[in-house]
DNA sequence: CTTCGTCATATTGCATGCTTATATTCTGGT
DNA sequence: ACCAGAATATAAGCATGCAATATGACGAAG
């Protein structure tokens, strides 16, 4: 029952990274500590706790002596998160096609096919929420919890620069098709096709940002 | 020229792992903070943040109200460690075989070359040093800090579970001889033997643990 | 003799205040 | 008019102190 017993920074650095994932804090922007501190009604000490968490994510930069702000990408820098998701989430996939229970690849088919529905109506907010489901749901079958940290880690690091990701017309439908040929072969057992599939899907997530993302950035 | 511009928390982040990763903090003991801060002569506050910074990267383990401990993994958490390693050590030797420049495949040849003498005069020591040397110079040869830095946490993480790794009666020419392996395939350029190499060498890793660390641990 | 409840102690969590470094601005000189 | 240097202001880093909670021990009841 006491599930709910997080400290104040780890609460702050919940909250924190919401605000930075939603867009609200977008890269680049300076935070400050008492700024931060007033806006949570804490003190500053917190506030700093939570700074040097979200900094070892990766989600801000931490600057000695020169403060904190949202991380902001470099398009070198973007290009090796992307590269670097691309790799976990393949080997993510590989993973899942060998070792997934039963029900978590009946679980996985399910959600695929419930996304079917949201791609003919094209309501992209919930086909972006399914996908991150989806995804997860192969994180969970790669059965390596440091594998799908890491994962999750990166897609967070991602989100402040591809909010636009399913804006492009018809990235819905061919991020779907994309998505059946992952789970064909997961269902099929088949690593080496599960692999390939989910590492040329993640590609084309990079071809998508590189052709519109580049108008979100807000870099140096 | 203000290079050693480290704050004092960082400084301590540093040290704590240093004394981590060379077995003095042995895996499960409490970090008290008023006994660090003692022992670094500076108050709790920088000492929380160390903590706070090395619980993120997973050396230390922070519970809420209760502490912090030298991480203690379980079997199937190195399990996944090494799990993890292997995977992202295969993709990093994947993407050198096919980046890297001809000045980084040189020096990584004749870093290898350099292992051999230690190999045959059986210097544990300086090959341990050497091979950390070797595996971080694939890192930067994959040309993605993302993928570099999540590899060297991960070697930093599982560092304290393989202490003894190089003890095993010709340990060193069999690691020595899978290196080639994988040496032979960078240079080639042929990225999926670059891969299948690196992976078979992480799980013969892995088995050299599996016969003899397990002794060393101290888990619940 | 075992088990549960209460209390004491030690340690974490947080706030506040001071120190120090960095950035900005103002002034003086060229 | 412009640049350089110094002073001031602002914000980060750190220490100390207080409050809250977990842990261990001791005692009482079953």
């Amino acid at each position: 029952m006491k599930r709910e017993d997080l400290t104040q920074a780890e609460r702050l650095a919940e909250q924190i990274a919401a605000s930075v994932l939603s867009g609200e804090f977008a890269p680049g922007l300076r935070l400050d500590e008492a700024m931060l501190a007033a806006r949570y009604a804490v003190s500053r000490t917190p506030v700093r706790e939570a700074l040097r968490q979200l900094a070892s994510s990766g989600l801000i930069v931490l600057k000695p002596r020169r403060g904190a702000t949202v991380a902001d990408a470099t398009s070198a820098q973007l290009e090796s998160l992307f590269g670097a998701m691309a790799e976990i989430e393949a080997a993510c996939a590989r993973l899942a096609a060998m070792s997934m229970t039963p029900i978590e690849r009946r679980r996985l088919q399910s959600l695929h096919e419930s996304m079917t529905a949201l791609t003919r109506r094209d309501e992209r907010d919930e086909y972006a929420a399914a996908n991150v489901a989806f995804h997860t749901c192969i994180y969970a079958g790669a059965h390596n919890e440091i594998l799908a940290d890491f994962a999750a880690g990166l897609r967070r690091r991602l989100a402040p620069f591809r909010r636009a990701q399913f804006r492009t017309e018809g990235r819905l439908a061919r991020s779907h098709s994309e998505h059946a040929t992952v789970v064909d072969a997961i269902l099929a057992c088949d690593a080496a096709a599960a692999h390939a599939a989910m590492f040329h899907h993640m590609s084309l997530v990079e071809d998508a940002y590189g052709q519109l993302g580049v108008a979100t950035r807000a870099s140096a």
